[in-house]
DNA sequence: GATCGTTGTGATAGCGCTAACAAGTCGGTA
DNA sequence: TACCGACTTGTTAGCGCTATCACAACGATC
C-alpha cells in the first residue's frame, strides 16, 4: 500500500513514523516508543538522540496506532444536556483542564435532556473505547446502563448525590438545596409560594429541588407549592413566562423558587419593569449564583454550586478509578444558600 | 497476545471484534465492514445477517482500528480562547451538533487568550490526525501555522474576517461592527466616549471593534475614545472595573462601549445602583446581545452576532472542503446593531 | 571466576480494521 | 455457446504503534 497522509491532505509531512525517527536516530522504533511514552527507561544519551530525530523529522506520534496497539484510547466521553448553559460549560470546561494535564482529551455528547439520545450517545462514543463516561445525573434508560456495565467502563455521574449511583458520583444534595431555600422562605414569612424548573421527566435535578421545597414547607405547616413545569431546553425569556404562568394560576403567590438564576433574573428584572416590589410583594429565590445574581437590584437570593468544582471533581474521580482505586468514595459538594435582597 | 478489554476493564463484552461477527454470520470480515461502512454495497440479505450477528453479539466497532486501517479520523479539533464564555459554549454546540450528523466528533481545546498555548494545543491534537481544525481568530504564531500547513489538513478561523485567513473563515468584521456602534453614539450626541475590553495583544477581536469604533469617531469629528484594557480572561465584575477606570481617567466621558454585554451589563446595574442616569449621563453598548440585555432597564444597546451560525456555518465549510471542494469560499455574516434603550 | 540481578536495547508478533485487488455469479448480447 | 459488464463477496496485506520476550552488558556477590 502506498503512503498516505492526513485525512485527505494534500501533500506535505505528518507522513514520518516512528521506525523514520528510529533510522534517524540509529535505534530501534520500540526505543522510539519509550522515549515518548517511557523516557526513564532510556538513557539520557539515547533520549537526546531521539529528541534530535524527532525535532528534525517534526515527527508526531499517531495516536490511533498507540490506541490500537496499547488497547486504551486517552479519551475520556462527557455528557451533558447542554453546552449552551454556563453552568454546564463551566464544568466541562474544569473537566477538560483537569484531563488534559494527563494527556486526555474529552469528547462531549449533548444528550438535550433526553435519556434516550443519552443512550445512543453512548452507543456512538463507546466506538472510541473512552477510558471513561462522565453522565450528568442519575437517571438513565436501562439499555444505556446495560451499555455501560457491559463495557466495563468506569462511570462518574454529576449533579446528584441522592440516588445511588452506577459507580461513584460527584455532585451535590439537590433536595437538601431545595430543602434549604424552603426553609429559608418560610422563616422569611412567605407564605404561598411556588416553584418554576424544567419538566419532571427531563429534569431530575429540578424535581430533586421541588422535593426538597416541598418537603421545607410542610415542616413549617405552609400549603405545598405550587409547580409550573417549562420544557427544556429553557431560554432567559421563559423565567417571564413561568412567573405570568405563576401569577395567572395563582394571583396570592408571595415566593417564587426558580430553578435556575436565569430564569430568576428574567422574571426579577420584568418585575422590576411592572412595579412589582421585590421581595415586598413577591420573594425570588433563584438557582445557581450567576455572575450577574448579586448586580442587579435588588440582589438575587440563590444557591451557589460551583460547576467548575464539580467539574474537576469528576475528572479527579475519574483518574482515581483509573489509577487503579477500585471504588472511590462519592463526592458530594457542599450548596451554599446566598441571602441577598431578593427574598 | 491475549484478548483484552476497554481500557482497564474489568470483564465483559467490548472485546468482540469483527471477525466474530463474520463468522457468526457467515460471512468475510470484509462483508461486514461494508454492512457498517457502505451499506448500499452489500445485499439486502446479507445485510440482514450481518445485522443480527451484531445485535446478537453486541459488537461495538473499534474507531482506533478503524481509524488505523482508514488513514482517517472522524475527529475534528475546534480550538476557541475558552469554553466559559457564553458565545464561544454556543458556538462550539452548534458546531458539534452539526459535526456529529456526519459522525464526526469534536475534540475541544482553551487557548486561553494565548497564542503560545493554541500552539501547543494544536501540536497535541495533531496526534489524533483530525480531519480538520477549527480555530478562533486570524492571528497564531508562526510556528502553528507551520504546524497547520504541514499537517496539511483543512482550517476553518472564525469571528474574524478583517485579514487574509490561513484557509477560509467563518466570522463578522470586527472592524465593521465597532463602527456601526461609534456612528451610533455620534449620531446620538455623544462626544466623549470610552471602550472597555479584552487586552490588545489578548483579543485581536475586541481590538478589531475598537479600531472601528475609533474610525467612526474620527469621522464624525470626535476626539479618539479613551481605551481601557482588561486582562483576559474577562469576569462579569471587571466591567464595573471597566467603569470605574473610565470615570476616573475621563470623568467626563457620556458613553461607553463595552466590547461584551457581560460587562456592559454589570456596567449598567451598577449605574443604576450608583443612581448615574443611563443612558442620559452615561449612555452605554455593548456586544453580543446576551439574553438578559433586553431585559435590563435601560434595555441594551448591543450587537448581535449569532455565534451559533458562526459554529454551525464553520463546520459546514469544512464539510465542504473534506468533500472535495477545493477552496470554498469565507462566510461573513452580518451583525446586527440593536438599539435599545442605553445608547 | 561463576552466578546473579539489573539495566538498556532489539526482534517479533500482533491490535482490529479497511484498501486494493481477485474471483465468482448472473443476465444479456453477439 | 462464448463473452461481456455489473454486481457481490472473499483474500491478502498492511496501517503505525506497543506488549512481550530475548538478549547483551554490567557490576555486585559469594
Amino acid at each position: 500500500m502506498r503512503r498516505r497522509r492526513f485525512g485527505n491532505a494534500p501533500a506535505g509531512a505528518g507522513v514520518v513514523t516512528m521506525s523514520d525517527v528510529a533510522s534517524r536516530a540509529g535505534v530501534s522504533a520500540q526505543t522510539v516508543s519509550r522515549v515518548i511514552g517511557r523516557p526513564e527507561m532510556v538513557t539520557e544519551e539515547t533520549r537526546k538522540r531521539v529528541h534530535d530525530a524527532i525535532r528534525e523529522l517534526n515527527y508526531i506520534p499517531n495516536e490511533a496506532a498507540r490506541n490500537l496497539a496499547s488497547n486504551s484510547s486517552r479519551v475520556v466521553a462527557v455528557i451533558i444536556p447542554t453546552l449552551s448553559s454556563s453552568a454546564f460549560s463551566a464544568q466541562v470546561k474544569a473537566t477538560i483542564d483537569t484531563l488534559e494535564m494527563r494527556g486526555i482529551s474529552v469528547v462531549i455528547g449533548n444528550s438535550e435532556y433526553s435519556a434516550v439520545r443519552e443512550e445512543q450517545i453512548i452507543q456512538t462514543l463507546l466506538e472510541r473505547r473512552p477510558m471513561g463516561f462522565i453522565l450528568t445525573g442519575l437517571h438513565h434508560t436501562p439499555r444505556a446502563m446495560d451499555l455501560m456495565r457491559q463495557s466495563g467502563v468506569p462511570v462518574v455521574e454529576t449533579w446528584d448525590t441522592d440516588t445511588a449511583p452506577l459507580d461513584c458520583a460527584a455532585g451535590f444534595s439537590n433536595i437538601a438545596a431545595g430543602h434549604d431555600v424552603g426553609s429559608l422562605l418560610a422563616a422569611r414569612g412567605s407564605r404561598r409560594i411556588a416553584f418554576v424548573g424544567g419538566a419532571a421527566h427531563q429534569d431530575s435535578r429540578a424535581n430533586g429541588r421541588f422535593i426538597g421545597l416541598s418537603k421545607a414547607l410542610e415542616e413549617a405547616d405552609l400549603p405545598p407549592p405550587l409547580r409550573i413545569e417549562l420544557v427544556l431546553p429553557m431560554s432567559t425569556q421563559d423565567g417571564i413566562s413561568g412567573l405570568d404562568q405563576v401569577l395567572q394560576k395563582a394571583p396570592m403567590t408571595d415566593a417564587i423558587f426558580f430553578s435556575a438564576d436565569s430564569l430568576a433574573l428574567a422574571a426579577l428584572l420584568e418585575c422590576n419593569r411592572r412595579g412589582l416590589r421585590v421581595p415586598e410583594q413577591l420573594a425570588i429565590c433563584g438557582f445557581g449564583d450567576f455572575d450577574l445574581a448579586s448586580l442587579v437590584t435588588p440582589a438575587l437570593t440563590t444557591v451557589k454550586i460551583q460547576p467548575d468544582v464539580m467539574g474537576r471533581a469528576s475528572a479527579e474521580l475519574l483518574l482515581a478509578r483509573l489509577d487503579g482505586d477500585d471504588k472511590p468514595a462519592s463526592v458530594v459538594l457542599q450548596h451554599q444558600l446566598i441571602r441577598r435582597g431578593s427574598a
